[in-house]
DNA sequence: CTGAAAGCGCTTACAG
DNA sequence: CTGAAAGCGCTTACAG
């Protein structure tokens, strides 16, 4: 079933039918209603691939999305993809997916030589980006979710830093003054500016922080044992988890080690999901929107591909939750 | 740049471009060499949307991915979804994501009613498909990764039962007669499959299971509580998690309990992830090559698209992980 | 071995 | 308000 069908069954030119069927261009609201009509009735879907070669719009974006991403970013990733394909949807557009590393764009770069997209998402940032840096190149509109450096990139971000100085602020006005940091990969932006959100709420709070208490790049399961282990014997007071993930290890720990929380050691985290959401004691940590901030991402890349004006960083609003594993007894 | 260019910049026909870059139709092997050299040196790249008009394939495929996962979920689809995009690329293909629930499938319709991809993956099976019931109406290719009883559907899963069978028949033969099951929502089929190849374990050694310690629809933190502590009374030998984040959680319980693994009580698990890989001690446990079904899946489906002969049913090998946590001490 | 031409299913100046 | 025609960038019988 095609457009010419329905122009020949209506006794019209095929013309007059794409001017009903798309409202572009004047045309008579009786003869409209009559294609409308005609068009519902048979069912008719006009050809996606048709409209992309004669009006050279795909109606298609893509969400490039780490490779390496283990386990830890899992659901964030599933429920900012979420937000994305909802919005995608919304506003009539499908959405590709494409695997990246740090290193390797290959698949990125399939998708836009083979001009399958009017615009990415990059699912991720990195220092020194190689996707960001092949997209700018190439002129093709995208959007970070995730903050760079790199000049005249639309970015939206959870407002981590500015999340991490106000629950820092908190903990230190509590009494809490020998907090521990136990971080992971320090070549993510996240991370580092989840340190400096970190380092800001001690210097707001006039405090100069431990640096022996700041641990970065700790990753697996054996690091953080060590490294919960060395804190625990410098007594600190708190440890942020600088994610979810690091935090549930390091409560983990502490229970091994039959430690009650929060009566022996208070424990925070830098990032919520449902992991820490159903632990008990319940966790004291920031929380995000990630699916309206993959929605929000969305946004701008249709701004950008529509040409409108864009606003060129958004910074994603968080709450602070205060719980249990943070009470003072 | 076109094919038109090309034709013009090496006074040829279009046609002839069109051939030598195809590889179709008779062609002198000289001006062959000619069209590639020159188009490599202009890195020229078809259009994959006028291809696609021409030949009416679009060269995408979708991936269909349950918006209802959960964090169980994530690592397997994460893994798969990784399968399928590089055997796709491998193929030539580039893959839409889709998100459906049980109950909403309307992010797949769009993908079909818009005539955007050659063939889908499901990323899993229900009971009552509705997504298998669309497809198979729209007689569009498709293949499941997950089960199905529906007639005629190719389909790509991990051998859960002949797996469930093998190792629920080792742990009896270690002397493990007290077996209990704790397993999730019943209406996925692979939760079945388990279920059975657990019973088939027993029946293959010539026992009877005791039906009052096997528990389905277990779900939530509390709930797997309860389990744990009820079947501690019971004094089972050893608890089955059916998949690795149950599993995860019968373990944190047993931890709390000031229980040691494997003296006070013996824990398998039907599934592995990296959450168990890395526990103290190690479990026993199934392990699937999770990418490879992806992969293996994707073949499928373009044995399908392409018309070759497909084989209906594939079932994906297993390994048997014995590890610390059944030790008989 | 090569080319002219029709066709894939739309959109959109241009003319009336 | 409506239509004939050209065009988007390819592929592929058909003819030579």
């Amino acid at each position: 079933m095609t457009i010419d069908d329905i122009a020949r069954e209506l006794n019209i030119s095929k013309t007059t039918v794409s001017r009903a069927l798309s409202g572009k261009g004047r045309i008579s609201d009786s003869t409209r209603q009559r294609v409308m009509a005609y068009a519902n009735d048979v069912n008719y879907k006009p050809s996606a691939i048709a409209q992309s070669l004669a009006t050279s719009r795909t109606m298609n974006i893509g969400f490039v999305m780490p490779n390496e991403a283990d386990i830890v970013d899992m659901p964030f990733f599933q429920t900012c993809l979420w937000g994305v394909t909802s919005m995608a949807t919304r506003m009539d557009y499908d959405v590709f997916i494409s695997m990246v590393s740090a290193t390797d764009i290959t698949g990125l770069k399939r998708l836009v030589e083979n001009s399958k997209v009017d615009g990415l998402l990059l699912g991720r940032t990195y220092t020194n980006d190689k996707a960001i840096a092949y997209l700018q190149e190439r002129k093709l509109p995208f959007v970070t979710i995730g903050s760079t450096d790199v000049d005249g990139v639309v970015q939206v971000d959870n407002n981590d830093r500015a999340g991490c100085t106000d629950l820092t602020g908190l903990l230190l006005l509590k009494g809490l003054k020998k907090l521990a940091l136990v971080g992971g990969d320090s070549t993510y932006v996240v991370n580092n500016n989840r340190l400096n959100g970190f380092l800001d709420g001690y210097a707001r709070a006039g405090l100069t922080p431990d640096e022996s208490l700041i641990h970065m790049n700790v990753n697996g399961m054996y690091m953080i044992e060590k490294t919960v282990h060395d804190l625990l014997e410098k007594r600190v007071d708190c440890i942020i988890g600088m994610d979810d993930s690091i935090c549930n290890s390091i409560l983990t720990n502490l229970v091994k080690m039959n430690l009650s929380i929060p009566e022996d050691i208070k424990v925070a985290s830098f990032f919520n999901t449902s992991i820490l959401d159903h632990n008990k004691p319940s966790v004291t940590s920031l929380k995000f929107d990630v699916a309206k901030l993959g929605m929000t991402a969305c946004e701008r890349l249709f701004d950008l591909i529509d040409g409108r004006p864009v606003k060129p960083v958004t910074l994603m609003n968080y709450e602070v939750l205060m719980k249990e594993s943070t009470q003072i007894m």
